[in-house]
DNA sequence: ATCACTAGCTTAAACCTTTAAGCTATTAAA
DNA sequence: TTTAATAGCTTAAAGGTTTAAGCTAGTGAT
């Protein structure tokens, strides 16, 4: 109702000029040589009248908003949102706010979330980034205002980028299955051109030719984003229905697991007997299919941290390092169960 | 690295005032009576010198952030991050951006997190409060800036808010497990004080009066926040071990249904013949129990658009319905399935 | 030739901060 | 007594916008 106090109000009620409450406010009294009675008689005015600083004007004239950024495709999904979660805990910590936005796989939903923070001046950006994105990313690093990539990557385009092993964990994920005894092993993936899912189907042909399995195109099932839930039931139905005898499937995201399993459920196939199972990412709903599926487990919070951590250095050393990019790896480990 | 392109920069270009620019810019060319050349110049110039406003030179002037500052209890929670994503797609339609925080059911955090946003001067809050907060929100009221409560209210204290029909739709639960001839059902809910839950224990009672079952208060399990995994499992073992012979429960969250049946699934309890289930909300996990989950089902959508449509009233209509706050009931529906 | 209009601009203040530079009165030193 | 230094404040510009008010030159009417 009553407008917020600002440095003014408080100026003219002491009968002094804002900058020396200015100068108060941010302790910087002695540099200032403020009186000590007058640092009293503004400390307490501040108090009495419940001053909170308008952090728009502080950005206004800093140029630093205080605002990261984050672009990922479906905060809905729980992969994005426990990542937006622990970005906003290390972000709070550090007096940063989190904006966000979902890009739904799509590159100009992308670039519209990516001008909306670019005009609220974000002091950075973490970005999990669309297909055809590239160009977008590269603007935006041509204007000086950080961006580091997280879970997904641009393998010929340099950027500061956090990712996790994919391609070496995937064969690891393979190489059990196939450690089990399974050699008719199919893999169920995205139809996409983004690195982090082509990795995880090279780390799977990785381990078929180690372990001298001739890889079948058949048994390599890729669905598109789009009517997902169909395509991945006919590319299930089809692996099933056809004369392959898969007896072992990788699933390389949760998203695709949870899918795949109903169609598996539906099919009345059992698991581990008929079909051994390791999916990508961990997700409630393992834990309720009877034999416990084993996964691929990132350490999100290993990733957020780095990921904070290099944009935090890249916001308070701006210019450094325009041309050498930071590429940091973390561990993904294989968890087997039942499955 | 070049610094942005402001009005300045445009005007200076074709050497006119900033004042013109701003007119043709806000396409009111007209009120202004801007020739026509020159409004033809200055939009060539906007397009040619890559003109990006600056939105938070905007809100400053303005006092409009066009910032919906939004406080759920955990946003890596799917029901939370569920209604984070929804209420991001209508908020951009709008041209409002989101930012958001947990209060991990913390008062203090959630104070945390309103004084941030109040600085950032959102232009209105939708707030899923946590006990002991009343007066936070009060405090948000009192500075004329508008809040909407979702999912969760306070029945003592007026406020614009948008739920479900918490006891109805939970009478509506318990009945059905009468139906199917259950006659020691039990509640498994969070201790606390919060009317969007005590409903749902209050719905369960009317049911059991209705229905001349006599409420027995061993049967009403209350788990706290803190530490839920170990004192849910304790008070399913108490229930199971007990002389009550359970036949039924009914679940007040997603969550507590989710480690509930992890439980359940450990002491080899069949379902439905031996236990009758019903929870609240939805997860994927309940499609992946043997017998899948019967549900009371909310639609998120429809809250959220409430919600966003009452909020947006009140930032369009400031000062209005000071003394009259709306309360939107949007009406949530069992869903039977085997359990 | 004078006046009234109007089209087409510019000026300047405001939003709230921050901060370098400037001012004044007092004190200390010579 | 004069000069120099210092403590303790104020002034004013800057950051990017918006917008009411003011200015100027040209047009048409008288």
């Amino acid at each position: 109702m009553n407008k917020k106090t600002s440095l003014k109000d408080i100026a003219q009620h002491l009968g002094v000029s804002t900058a020396l409450v200015s100068y108060v406010i941010n302790n910087k009294e002695k540099e200032a040589r403020v009186g000590a009675d007058m640092v009293k008689k503004i400390r307490q005015a501040v108090i009495d009248m419940n001053y909170q600083p308008n952090l728009v004007a502080k950005s206004l004239k800093s140029g630093q908003s205080k605002t990261i950024g984050l672009v990922v495709a479906d905060i809905s999904n729980p992969f994005f949102s426990m990542i937006a979660r622990l970005i906003e805990d290390e972000a709070m910590k550090l007096g940063y706010v989190v904006i966000f936005g979902s890009s739904d796989e799509n590159a100009e939903k992308s670039q519209s979330l990516i001008n909306v923070y670019l005009n609220r001046q974000v002091d950075g950006f973490i970005i999990s980034p669309t297909e055809h994105t590239e160009e977008q990313i590269r603007a935006v690093q041509k204007t000086g205002i950080p961006v580091v990539l997280i879970d997904r990557y641009f393998p010929d385009f340099p950027t500061d980028s956090v990712r996790i092993n994919n391609k070496e964990v995937s064969e690891q994920a393979v190489d059990h299955l196939i450690g089990k005894g399974r050699n008719n092993i199919a893999i169920l993936t995205y139809k996409t051109k983004m690195a982090h899912i082509t990795d995880r189907t090279e780390g799977y042909k990785m381990s078929l030719k180690k372990h001298k399995i001739k890889v079948n195109k058949k048994l390599i099932c890729e669905a598109s984003y789009q009517d997902i839930e169909k395509d991945v039931r006919n590319q299930m139905l089809n692996l099933f229905n056809g004369e392959q005898q898969v007896d072992g499937i990788f699933f390389a995201t949760n998203s695709l697991a949870v899918l795949g399993l109903k169609v598996i459920i539906g099919l009345g196939i059992k698991v581990p007997e008929d079909l051994a199972i390791v999916s990508f990412d961990q997700s409630d709903a393992f834990d309720f299919f009877y034999a416990p599926l084993s996964y691929v487990s990132q350490c999100l919070q290993q990733l957020v941290k780095e990921a904070i951590n290099l944009l935090i250095k890249r916001i308070q050393q701006p210019g450094k390092s325009r041309n050498s990019y930071e590429s940091v790896i973390v561990e993904a480990k294989l968890v087997t169960r039942e499955s």
